[in-house]
DNA sequence: GACATTCCGAACCGATCGGTCCAGAGTATC
DNA sequence: GATACTCTGGACCGATCGGTTCGGAATGTC
C-alpha cells in the first residue's frame, strides 16, 4: 500500500495462493528434474502466466529454490523428524523405512516413481550452480547425521554411512521400479530392527 | 562395393574410428545425462560433423544406445567380472568396492564425478523410452545377481539387496563428493570382508 | 469517480534444439 | 581418367527454450 495526499489506498489482493503454486511447481521439478522442466510446464502446473511467474519468483531458478525449500519443509522434515528426535532408536529408524515401504506400496505409480527431488537434482548439477550442489550435499549430510544418532552406542558408525547410501539407492530404485523399492525398504527396516538392544535387555 | 561391367570398385575407407567416436560420445552422456547433452556437444567430443553423426548412428537416441552398450562392455563388465565369476567370495566383492574406492581417490574430480552412466539415465527416463528403462533395470538386476552369488551360503539374501542399494547410493554420492564416495566404498569393502568364513575356518 | 495493485495475454527477444538435405571435396580402386 | 564411396560445412526446417516487456482488464479501497 501507499499513501498520497493523506489518502490510504489498498492494492488489489493476491488471487493465487503462493504455497499452492510452489507445491505444484515442486511436483513438476520432482518428477522431471530441473533441466527437463520447461516454463510452459510450470505454467500449466501452477495455473499462472509466464508474466506472473517471472514477477513473483524472478526466474525458473528462483522458483526451483522455493520448490526445494518447500520439499525440505513438507516432505523431508516430517519423515525424518522421528529419527532426528533426541533419544531416537532402532524402532524410529525402522519406522522410517517402513513408512517409505508403505508409500511405495500404496502410492500411485506416477507418484511413487518421483524418487527424491534433491537427489534427482544431483543429475542436474551441471545445469545449476554451486548453491544447488551444497543444497544436495547438506541434505545427504542431514540424513547421515540422523542415522548416525541412532547408530551411536549400538553399531559401528560406518553403519550410518552405509545406511545413508542404501537410502539414496532406495530413492533411485523407486524411479525404476516402486515394487522393488518397497521390498528393499522392508529389508532395511528388518535389518535395523535386528540390532542388539542397547541397554538392559528385557528379561524373558 | 559394387560391380559393373565386370569391374570391381572399392569405396573410400572410413576415416574415423567408430569405437573412438562412441567412447567420446559415451563420456559426454555419462557426464551430462541424455537430455542435457546437445548434438553440438556430441560433435565437439567425437570430432564428427552433424551429417556424419546422423548418417552413422541415425539419431541422438541411436548414438546413446551405442554409448550405453559400450559402457556395459568396457566399464561395467570388467569391474563386475571377478564378482560374477563362479566361486567368487567375499574377497572378490571386497575387491570390487576397494577398486571403486581407489578410483574415486585417484581419478581427477571431473572423471570421478561422472557416477554411473546407466543410473544417471534413471533421471532421463521421462525423455527416453521403455527400452532405456529396461536397460537400467537390467543393469540393476545384474549387479544384484552378482552380489547375491557371493551372499549365498554366507549371509541372508537380503544382504545382496541392501548392498545393491548401497552401490547405487555410492555412485550417486560420487557425483556429489568423490571423497565421500571413497570413504563409503572402503566401508563397504570392510563390511564384506568381515563376513564369517563359509567353510572350514582356518585353524589358528 | 480516482487511485493502487494484481494478473494475464501476447508479442517479442536471441538462442538453441534435433533433424534433414545437398553440393562438393577427399580418397580409394580399377 | 572413370567410378564409388566417405565425409564435411553450411544452409535450412519447425519447434522450443528461458527471459523480458507492455498494455489493459480485473479487483480492490478510498
Amino acid at each position: 500500500m501507499s499513501t498520497r495526499e493523506g489518502l490510504l489506498f489498498v492494492a488489489r489482493s493476491k488471487e493465487f495462493d503462493d504455497l499452492t503454486a510452489v507445491t505444484a511447481a515442486r511436483d513438476v521439478f520432482w518428477e522431471r528434474g530441473y533441466a527437463s522442466t520447461s516454463l510452459s510446464q510450470l505454467q500449466s502446473a501452477t495455473g499462472l502466466s509466464k508474466s506472473s511467474l517471472y514477477e513473483t519468483y524472478g526466474s525458473k531458478r528462483g522458483l526451483f529454490a522455493r520448490a526445494a525449500s518447500n520439499y525440505l519443509d513438507t516432505v523431508v522434515g516430517p519423515r525424518l523428524a522421528p529419527v532426528e528426535a533426541a533419544g531416537a532408536g532402532p524402532a524410529e529408524l525402522a519406522g522410517y523405512f517402513t513408512g517409505l515401504a508403505e508409500f511405495f506400496d500404496r502410492a500411485p505409480s506416477q507418484i511413487a516413481r518421483r524418487g527424491c527431488l534433491l537427489l534427482n537434482t544431483a543429475m542436474d548439477l551441471n545445469d545449476l550452480d554451486e548453491e544447488a550442489a551444497t543444497l544436495v550435499r547438506n541434505y545427504r549430510a542431514r540424513v547421515q547425521a540422523a542415522f548416525l544418532g541412532v547408530c551411536r552406542g549400538r553399531v559401528p558408525d560406518a553403519e550410518a554411512e552405509i545406511l545413508t547410501a542404501a537410502q539414496i539407492g532406495l530413492m533411485v530404485t523407486s524411479r525404476l521400479d516402486p515394487a522393488l523399492a518397497c521390498s528393499l525398504a522392508r529389508s532395511l527396516a528388518a535389518r535395523v530392527s535386528a540390532w542388539p538392544a542397547d541397554e538392559a535387555p528385557p528379561a524373558s
